[in-house]
DNA sequence: CCGCGTAACTACCCTCGTGTGACTTCCTCG
DNA sequence: CGAGGAAGTCACACGAGGGTAGTTACGCGG
Protein backbone atom coordinates (compact mmCIF):
# COMPACT_ATOMS: atom_id res chain seq x y z
CA UNK A 1 0.00 0.00 0.00
CA UNK A 2 0.87 3.21 -0.57
CA UNK A 3 3.72 1.74 -2.73
CA UNK A 4 3.65 4.54 -5.35
CA UNK A 5 5.68 6.93 -4.48
CA UNK A 6 8.71 7.47 -2.34
CA UNK A 7 6.84 9.79 -0.27
CA UNK A 8 4.00 7.38 0.47
CA UNK A 9 5.23 5.66 3.90
CA UNK A 10 7.51 6.71 6.53
CA UNK A 11 10.65 5.71 5.15
CA UNK A 12 12.92 8.24 4.24
CA UNK A 13 13.53 9.58 0.99
CA UNK A 14 16.82 8.13 0.18
CA UNK A 15 19.22 9.39 2.56
CA UNK A 16 17.20 12.02 3.19
CA UNK A 17 15.37 12.26 6.56
CA UNK A 18 11.65 12.35 7.95
CA UNK A 19 9.44 14.75 6.82
CA UNK A 20 7.59 16.60 9.05
CA UNK A 21 4.05 14.70 8.69
CA UNK A 22 5.97 11.86 8.99
CA UNK A 23 7.18 12.42 11.85
CA UNK A 24 4.01 13.40 13.29
CA UNK A 25 2.36 9.49 12.74
CA UNK A 26 5.34 8.26 13.61
CA UNK A 27 5.66 9.63 17.13
CA UNK A 28 2.74 10.33 18.02
CA UNK A 29 1.95 13.74 18.12
CA UNK A 30 0.24 16.61 16.24
CA UNK A 31 2.10 18.43 13.44
CA UNK A 32 1.12 21.85 15.67
CA UNK A 33 2.82 20.06 18.01
CA UNK A 34 6.11 19.59 16.06
CA UNK A 35 6.33 22.76 14.70
CA UNK A 36 5.91 24.35 17.98
CA UNK A 37 8.70 22.30 19.13
CA UNK A 38 10.87 23.24 16.07
CA UNK A 39 10.28 26.34 16.63
CA UNK A 40 10.86 27.33 20.10
CA UNK A 41 14.27 25.34 19.39
CA UNK A 42 13.69 22.67 21.80
CA UNK A 43 14.27 19.92 18.78
CA UNK A 44 14.91 21.10 15.47
CA UNK A 45 15.39 19.01 12.32
CA UNK A 46 18.79 17.96 12.35
CA UNK A 47 19.37 16.94 8.82
CA UNK A 48 17.67 19.84 7.08
CA UNK A 49 16.07 23.13 9.19
CA UNK A 50 12.97 24.27 7.16
CA UNK A 51 14.39 28.23 4.96
CA UNK A 52 10.64 29.36 4.01
CA UNK A 53 6.78 28.38 3.99
CA UNK A 54 7.22 25.98 1.07
CA UNK A 55 10.58 24.26 2.22
CA UNK A 56 10.45 20.68 4.65
CA UNK A 57 12.22 19.97 7.56
CA UNK A 58 13.84 16.95 7.47
CA UNK A 59 14.74 14.13 10.54
CA UNK A 60 17.14 11.82 11.24
CA UNK A 61 16.41 9.37 13.20
CA UNK A 62 18.12 10.23 15.89
CA UNK A 63 15.92 13.60 16.31
CA UNK A 64 12.99 10.57 15.86
CA UNK A 65 14.48 9.30 19.28
CA UNK A 66 14.68 12.43 21.17
CA UNK A 67 11.25 13.13 20.10
CA UNK A 68 9.98 10.24 21.16
CA UNK A 69 11.55 10.10 24.49
CA UNK A 70 9.87 13.43 24.67
CA UNK A 71 6.53 12.46 23.46
CA UNK A 72 7.17 9.86 26.88
CA UNK A 73 7.62 12.22 29.21
CA UNK A 74 5.02 14.75 28.35
CA UNK A 75 3.01 11.27 28.50
CA UNK A 76 4.00 10.71 32.19
CA UNK A 77 2.99 14.29 33.31
CA UNK A 78 6.58 15.84 32.54
CA UNK A 79 6.94 19.18 32.10
CA UNK A 80 8.68 20.24 28.46
CA UNK A 81 11.14 22.08 30.34
CA UNK A 82 12.26 19.04 32.08
CA UNK A 83 11.90 17.18 28.81
CA UNK A 84 14.23 19.16 27.26
CA UNK A 85 17.38 18.53 30.09
CA UNK A 86 16.49 14.50 29.28
CA UNK A 87 17.01 15.03 25.79
CA UNK A 88 20.35 17.27 26.91
CA UNK A 89 21.54 14.59 28.47
CA UNK A 90 20.12 12.13 25.70
CA UNK A 91 22.78 13.89 23.45
CA UNK A 92 25.61 14.31 25.67
CA UNK A 93 26.08 10.37 25.72
CA UNK A 94 26.13 10.18 22.44
CA UNK A 95 27.72 6.84 22.10
CA UNK A 96 25.41 4.53 24.14
CA UNK A 97 23.63 1.51 23.63
CA UNK A 98 20.36 3.16 24.46
CA UNK A 99 18.50 0.06 23.57
CA UNK A 100 19.65 -1.26 27.04
CA UNK A 101 20.35 2.07 28.93
CA UNK A 102 17.76 3.87 31.22
CA UNK A 103 17.48 7.36 31.46
CA UNK A 104 17.32 8.51 35.40
CA UNK A 105 15.99 12.28 35.82
CA UNK A 106 16.44 13.91 39.04
CA UNK A 107 16.44 17.40 40.11
CA UNK A 108 19.41 18.90 39.06
CA UNK A 109 21.00 16.01 37.58
CA UNK A 110 20.39 13.67 34.37
CA UNK A 111 21.91 10.52 33.92
CA UNK A 112 21.88 7.59 31.57
CA UNK A 113 22.20 4.56 33.74
CA UNK A 114 23.18 1.44 31.37
CA UNK A 115 22.41 -1.16 34.04
CA UNK A 116 19.80 -1.64 36.55
CA UNK A 117 22.41 -2.17 39.56
CA UNK A 118 23.35 1.53 38.42
CA UNK A 119 19.38 2.68 38.42
CA UNK A 120 18.96 1.08 41.94
CA UNK A 121 22.48 2.70 43.40
CA UNK A 122 20.66 5.94 42.20
CA UNK A 123 17.57 5.07 43.64
CA UNK A 124 19.07 4.73 46.90
CA UNK A 125 21.38 7.53 47.56
CA UNK A 126 18.85 10.08 46.38
CA UNK A 127 16.07 12.09 48.09
CA UNK A 128 14.09 13.88 45.40
CA UNK A 129 12.07 12.42 42.44
CA UNK A 130 12.93 10.29 39.94
CA UNK A 131 12.08 9.93 36.76
CA UNK A 132 13.48 6.84 34.59
CA UNK A 133 12.86 6.10 30.65
CA UNK A 134 13.42 3.03 29.79
CA UNK A 135 15.05 3.27 26.78
CA UNK A 136 14.50 -0.02 25.22
CA UNK A 137 10.70 0.87 25.10
CA UNK A 138 11.58 3.92 23.19
CA UNK A 139 13.34 2.42 20.46
CA UNK A 140 10.98 -0.36 20.32
CA UNK A 141 8.27 1.63 19.59
CA UNK A 142 9.50 3.71 17.27
CA UNK A 143 11.51 1.10 15.74
CA UNK A 144 7.65 -0.78 15.30
CA UNK A 145 6.25 2.77 14.14
CA UNK A 146 8.62 2.91 11.43
CA UNK A 147 8.44 -0.57 10.10
CA UNK A 148 4.71 -0.38 10.35
CA UNK A 149 4.18 3.28 8.07
CA UNK A 150 6.80 1.88 5.53
CA UNK A 151 8.60 -1.69 6.90
CA UNK A 152 7.18 -3.09 3.25
CA UNK A 153 9.40 -0.69 1.06
CA UNK A 154 12.79 -3.40 2.04
CA UNK A 155 14.53 -0.46 3.27
CA UNK A 156 15.91 -0.54 6.68
CA UNK A 157 14.42 1.58 8.81
CA UNK A 158 18.29 2.56 10.33
CA UNK A 159 18.27 -0.08 13.69
CA UNK A 160 21.76 -1.31 12.57
CA UNK A 161 23.47 1.24 15.05
CA UNK A 162 23.99 -0.20 18.90
CA UNK A 163 27.70 -1.02 17.82
CA UNK A 164 28.24 3.07 17.62
CA UNK A 165 29.75 3.05 21.12
CA UNK A 166 33.14 4.70 20.19
CA UNK A 167 32.62 4.23 16.69
CA UNK A 168 31.75 6.58 13.71
CA UNK A 169 28.51 6.10 12.45
CA UNK A 170 28.91 9.28 10.04
CA UNK A 171 26.08 8.05 7.57
CA UNK A 172 24.15 11.07 7.92
CA UNK A 173 24.23 12.93 4.86
CA UNK A 174 24.71 16.88 5.20
CA UNK A 175 24.41 17.15 1.46
CA UNK A 176 21.53 20.13 1.52
CA UNK A 177 23.15 23.46 1.36
CA UNK A 178 21.04 26.18 3.29
CA UNK A 179 20.30 28.78 0.87
CA UNK B 1 2.36 44.08 64.52
CA UNK B 2 0.50 43.49 68.03
CA UNK B 3 1.68 40.27 69.15
CA UNK B 4 -2.12 38.93 69.54
CA UNK B 5 -1.60 35.76 68.32
CA UNK B 6 0.03 32.88 70.31
CA UNK B 7 1.20 30.98 67.18
CA UNK B 8 4.75 32.10 66.74
CA UNK B 9 6.16 28.98 65.40
CA UNK B 10 4.88 26.26 63.27
CA UNK B 11 2.92 24.26 66.03
CA UNK B 12 -0.28 23.86 65.67
CA UNK B 13 -2.85 25.50 68.69
CA UNK B 14 -3.98 22.41 70.65
CA UNK B 15 -5.08 19.78 68.03
CA UNK B 16 -6.19 22.80 65.80
CA UNK B 17 -3.79 22.19 63.10
CA UNK B 18 -1.61 23.99 60.78
CA UNK B 19 -2.89 27.44 59.34
CA UNK B 20 -2.37 28.35 55.68
CA UNK B 21 0.68 30.58 56.33
CA UNK B 22 2.39 28.12 58.34
CA UNK B 23 1.51 25.37 55.88
CA UNK B 24 3.58 27.58 52.91
CA UNK B 25 6.56 28.03 54.92
CA UNK B 26 6.51 24.41 56.02
CA UNK B 27 6.66 23.15 52.60
CA UNK B 28 8.25 25.85 50.62
CA UNK B 29 5.24 27.15 48.34
CA UNK B 30 3.68 30.00 47.95
CA UNK B 31 0.46 30.94 49.67
CA UNK B 32 -1.24 31.74 45.83
CA UNK B 33 -0.20 28.24 45.23
CA UNK B 34 -1.82 26.64 48.19
CA UNK B 35 -4.54 28.67 47.73
CA UNK B 36 -5.14 27.73 44.47
CA UNK B 37 -4.54 23.95 45.17
CA UNK B 38 -7.37 24.36 47.75
CA UNK B 39 -9.60 26.37 45.31
CA UNK B 40 -9.43 23.76 42.55
CA UNK B 41 -9.50 20.65 44.85
CA UNK B 42 -6.30 19.42 44.71
CA UNK B 43 -5.83 19.22 48.20
CA UNK B 44 -8.47 20.89 50.57
CA UNK B 45 -7.53 21.05 54.33
CA UNK B 46 -9.35 18.12 56.50
CA UNK B 47 -9.39 19.96 59.50
CA UNK B 48 -11.14 22.86 58.79
CA UNK B 49 -11.86 24.43 55.55
CA UNK B 50 -12.51 27.75 54.85
CA UNK B 51 -16.08 29.10 55.30
CA UNK B 52 -15.32 32.47 54.69
CA UNK B 53 -12.37 35.70 54.05
CA UNK B 54 -11.84 35.69 57.60
CA UNK B 55 -11.83 32.19 58.98
CA UNK B 56 -8.50 29.91 58.68
CA UNK B 57 -8.08 26.83 56.77
CA UNK B 58 -6.65 24.17 58.87
CA UNK B 59 -4.48 21.82 57.82
CA UNK B 60 -3.45 18.83 59.95
CA UNK B 61 -0.25 16.61 59.19
CA UNK B 62 -1.38 14.20 56.88
CA UNK B 63 -2.10 17.14 54.89
CA UNK B 64 1.36 18.37 55.19
CA UNK B 65 2.68 15.37 53.66
CA UNK B 66 0.87 14.79 51.01
CA UNK B 67 1.45 18.64 50.37
CA UNK B 68 4.83 17.84 50.42
CA UNK B 69 4.45 15.26 47.82
CA UNK B 70 2.85 17.35 45.37
CA UNK B 71 5.50 19.65 45.66
CA UNK B 72 8.01 17.03 45.48
CA UNK B 73 6.49 16.38 42.07
CA UNK B 74 6.28 19.81 40.59
CA UNK B 75 9.93 20.53 41.96
CA UNK B 76 10.62 17.34 39.37
CA UNK B 77 8.66 18.91 36.28
CA UNK B 78 5.74 17.00 37.03
CA UNK B 79 2.34 18.30 36.23
CA UNK B 80 -0.38 19.44 39.16
CA UNK B 81 -2.62 16.16 37.36
CA UNK B 82 -0.21 13.35 37.46
CA UNK B 83 0.60 14.76 41.31
CA UNK B 84 -3.35 14.29 41.81
CA UNK B 85 -3.05 10.92 40.35
CA UNK B 86 0.39 10.53 43.39
CA UNK B 87 -1.91 12.18 46.29
CA UNK B 88 -4.59 9.93 45.27
CA UNK B 89 -2.56 6.93 45.33
CA UNK B 90 -1.21 7.71 48.95
CA UNK B 91 -4.70 8.22 50.51
CA UNK B 92 -5.26 4.57 49.34
CA UNK B 93 -2.89 3.09 51.16
CA UNK B 94 -3.14 5.45 54.39
CA UNK B 95 -2.24 2.04 56.69
CA UNK B 96 1.57 1.76 54.83
CA UNK B 97 4.43 3.07 57.16
CA UNK B 98 5.17 6.06 54.74
CA UNK B 99 8.71 6.48 55.65
CA UNK B 100 9.61 3.07 54.18
CA UNK B 101 7.88 3.15 50.93
CA UNK B 102 8.13 4.42 47.51
CA UNK B 103 5.47 6.15 45.79
CA UNK B 104 5.59 4.82 42.12
CA UNK B 105 4.09 6.67 39.28
CA UNK B 106 3.37 4.79 36.03
CA UNK B 107 1.19 5.72 33.10
CA UNK B 108 -2.42 4.99 34.31
CA UNK B 109 -0.84 3.08 37.51
CA UNK B 110 0.31 4.43 41.23
CA UNK B 111 1.73 1.89 43.53
CA UNK B 112 3.30 2.59 46.72
CA UNK B 113 6.01 -0.03 46.80
CA UNK B 114 7.25 -0.78 50.53
CA UNK B 115 10.63 -2.39 49.59
CA UNK B 116 13.60 -1.57 46.71
CA UNK B 117 12.57 -5.63 45.60
CA UNK B 118 9.07 -4.04 44.45
CA UNK B 119 10.53 -1.24 42.38
CA UNK B 120 13.21 -3.10 40.55
CA UNK B 121 10.43 -5.66 39.77
CA UNK B 122 8.30 -2.79 38.52
CA UNK B 123 11.30 -1.34 36.30
CA UNK B 124 11.76 -4.53 35.17
CA UNK B 125 8.36 -5.35 33.53
CA UNK B 126 7.39 -1.33 32.83
CA UNK B 127 7.73 0.04 29.47
CA UNK B 128 6.74 4.12 29.97
CA UNK B 129 8.14 6.24 32.22
CA UNK B 130 8.51 5.70 35.91
CA UNK B 131 8.32 8.58 38.70
CA UNK B 132 9.27 7.27 41.85
CA UNK B 133 9.02 9.34 45.23
CA UNK B 134 11.18 7.90 48.18
CA UNK B 135 8.97 9.10 51.00
CA UNK B 136 11.28 9.26 53.81
CA UNK B 137 12.66 12.31 52.55
CA UNK B 138 9.29 13.61 52.81
CA UNK B 139 8.63 13.14 56.29
CA UNK B 140 12.02 13.60 57.14
CA UNK B 141 12.48 17.05 55.50
CA UNK B 142 8.75 18.16 56.48
CA UNK B 143 9.63 16.80 59.95
CA UNK B 144 12.90 19.20 60.32
CA UNK B 145 10.92 21.78 58.79
CA UNK B 146 8.39 22.03 61.51
CA UNK B 147 10.79 21.40 64.10
CA UNK B 148 12.65 24.03 62.38
CA UNK B 149 9.92 26.25 62.80
CA UNK B 150 8.25 25.73 66.00
CA UNK B 151 10.79 23.16 67.66
CA UNK B 152 11.56 25.91 70.63
CA UNK B 153 7.92 24.92 72.09
CA UNK B 154 9.36 21.71 72.99
CA UNK B 155 6.14 20.24 71.43
CA UNK B 156 5.52 16.93 69.57
CA UNK B 157 5.81 17.94 65.84
CA UNK B 158 2.72 15.67 64.44
CA UNK B 159 -0.30 15.46 66.63
CA UNK B 160 -3.35 12.62 66.09
CA UNK B 161 -5.36 13.77 63.12
CA UNK B 162 -8.71 14.29 63.95
CA UNK B 163 -11.25 11.37 64.15
CA UNK B 164 -12.91 13.24 61.47
CA UNK B 165 -12.29 10.64 58.89
CA UNK B 166 -13.39 8.04 61.95
CA UNK B 167 -11.56 5.06 61.62
CA UNK B 168 -8.62 4.81 64.33
CA UNK B 169 -5.57 4.09 62.56
CA UNK B 170 -3.05 4.28 65.12
CA UNK B 171 -0.08 4.04 63.03
CA UNK B 172 3.37 4.81 64.49
CA UNK B 173 3.89 7.40 62.85
CA UNK B 174 6.80 9.39 64.28
CA UNK B 175 9.06 10.19 61.35
CA UNK B 176 12.02 10.17 63.07
CA UNK B 177 13.12 6.78 61.68
CA UNK B 178 13.79 6.15 58.45
CA UNK B 179 14.61 3.28 56.32
C1' DC C 1 -19.91 48.12 74.12
C1' DC C 2 -17.87 49.50 69.86
C1' DG C 3 -14.52 50.81 66.59
C1' DC C 4 -9.68 49.57 65.01
C1' DG C 5 -5.98 46.96 63.45
C1' DT C 6 -4.39 42.95 61.71
C1' DA C 7 -4.30 38.37 59.88
C1' DA C 8 -6.30 35.45 56.95
C1' DC C 9 -9.21 34.22 52.99
C1' DT C 10 -11.35 35.71 48.44
C1' DA C 11 -12.05 37.92 43.85
C1' DC C 12 -10.41 39.91 39.95
C1' DC C 13 -7.12 40.60 36.48
C1' DC C 14 -2.85 39.48 34.43
C1' DT C 15 1.21 36.68 32.77
C1' DC C 16 3.63 32.76 30.90
C1' DG C 17 4.06 28.29 28.86
C1' DT C 18 2.06 25.01 25.78
C1' DG C 19 -0.18 24.14 22.54
C1' DT C 20 -4.50 24.23 18.66
C1' DG C 21 -7.10 25.95 14.40
C1' DA C 22 -7.70 28.73 10.62
C1' DC C 23 -5.72 30.93 7.14
C1' DT C 24 -1.74 32.52 4.32
C1' DT C 25 2.48 32.08 1.89
C1' DC C 26 5.49 29.99 -0.84
C1' DC C 27 8.62 26.18 -2.46
C1' DT C 28 8.80 21.93 -5.17
C1' DC C 29 7.34 18.66 -8.34
C1' DG C 30 5.37 17.53 -12.53
C1' DC D 1 3.21 27.31 -15.20
C1' DG D 2 -0.27 25.08 -12.23
C1' DA D 3 -1.35 22.01 -8.22
C1' DG D 4 -0.44 20.59 -3.87
C1' DG D 5 1.59 20.19 0.24
C1' DA D 6 4.41 22.00 3.91
C1' DA D 7 5.91 25.79 6.79
C1' DG D 8 4.51 30.47 8.72
C1' DT D 9 1.50 33.53 11.18
C1' DC D 10 -2.14 35.14 14.02
C1' DA D 11 -5.58 34.55 17.31
C1' DC D 12 -7.16 32.01 20.87
C1' DA D 13 -7.69 28.43 24.80
C1' DC D 14 -6.35 26.37 29.01
C1' DG D 15 -3.60 25.30 33.12
C1' DA D 16 -0.96 27.23 36.79
C1' DG D 17 -0.21 30.40 39.21
C1' DG D 18 1.35 35.99 40.75
C1' DG D 19 -0.27 40.66 42.41
C1' DT D 20 -3.21 43.34 44.62
C1' DA D 21 -7.22 45.06 46.58
C1' DG D 22 -11.33 43.83 49.06
C1' DT D 23 -13.77 41.38 52.79
C1' DT D 24 -14.41 39.16 56.94
C1' DA D 25 -13.33 37.21 61.69
C1' DC D 26 -10.84 37.98 65.57
C1' DG D 27 -8.86 40.29 69.71
C1' DC D 28 -7.85 44.52 72.02
C1' DG D 29 -8.03 49.26 73.68
C1' DG D 30 -10.77 53.05 74.71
Amino acid sequence: MAGTHNEGGAAPVGEAGYGGPQVCKLIGISYRQLDYWARTGLLRPSVADARGSGTKRLYSYRDLLELKVIKQLLDAGISLQSARRAVDCLRQDLGADLPSAKLVLTEGRSVLAQTNGEVVDLLAGGQGVFNIVPLSGVVDELDAAIVELGGSRGQEPALGWPAAAGAGRERSREGSSRG
